[in-house]
DNA sequence: AAAAGTACATTGACAGGCGATGTATATAGT
DNA sequence: ACTATATACATCGCCTGTCAATGTACTTTT
């Protein structure tokens, strides 16, 4: 698995912004899906996912509510307020432009947008 | 310009790298160098660049003796070693990897490599 | 009965980016 | 002559995000 906590920095909040653009969802959830969607290469670790959690949360980037599953454990989820939308598009952007300048800087091959 | 404090981390010192890669070159330079070819979005800090600078050396991945300038300020070069270009080779393909998977969880459209 | 999976949470250590600050030389403008 | 700006390097200490370690609790499998 690819040693990239450094390289994660910053890119936490919004892929899990990312996850929860679609419907809302848990953080055992989100963290699967993370995984399986990059081959295991990535992973969000437990404590760095619920302390992030807290920060968006505290930005007002996310509401959470405990579900009502009547069997397992407890799942607490959390849902995308409109300022962590607008927050996420935002991110995701600066993250493409980022990207292809460090690309660039890297002297690698130049994607086209 | 961007705001990439976080994101920033852990590209670092792969962009030094990168800079050292085809000539020896010094801070100021590959400070304007990247900002001139992100037309100023990207900026390596004075601060973190030079600390940078001392990471890379004790790290033994560049070394640094000073240039023998007749006139104007004195420059401390620095030049990429054997273990400096083979961590820039595998961090720059860590990054294209790590910034696909990025960009994959972000839901933006997938680049082919 | 034990192990493994699901699910959440906190604490404290660590490390990198950077604002603030300082040094020194050279040049351009007023 | 003085001031500002550009060139050029350097360090200190703060801040913040990641994560190892640790703990809780329920369910399923062996």
């Amino acid at each position: 698995m690819l040693n990239a906590s450094d390289l994660l920095r910053g890119c936490t909040d919004t892929i899990i912004l990312a996850q929860l653009s679609g419907e809302d969802s848990y953080g055992y959830e989100i963290s699967r899906r993370v995984q399986e969607a990059t081959g295991g290469e990535l992973q969000l670790k437990e404590a760095t996912l619920y302390t992030t959690f807290r920060r968006l949360e505290g930005a007002g980037l996310v509401e959470s509510y405990w579900g009502d599953e009547q069997a397992g454990a407890r799942r607490r989820y959390y849902h995308l307020t409109e300022a962590g939308r607008s927050l996420y598009r935002e991110n995701r952007d600066d993250f493409g432009r980022l990207s292809g300048m460090i690309t660039k800087l890297l002297g690698m091959e130049e994607q086209p947008v």
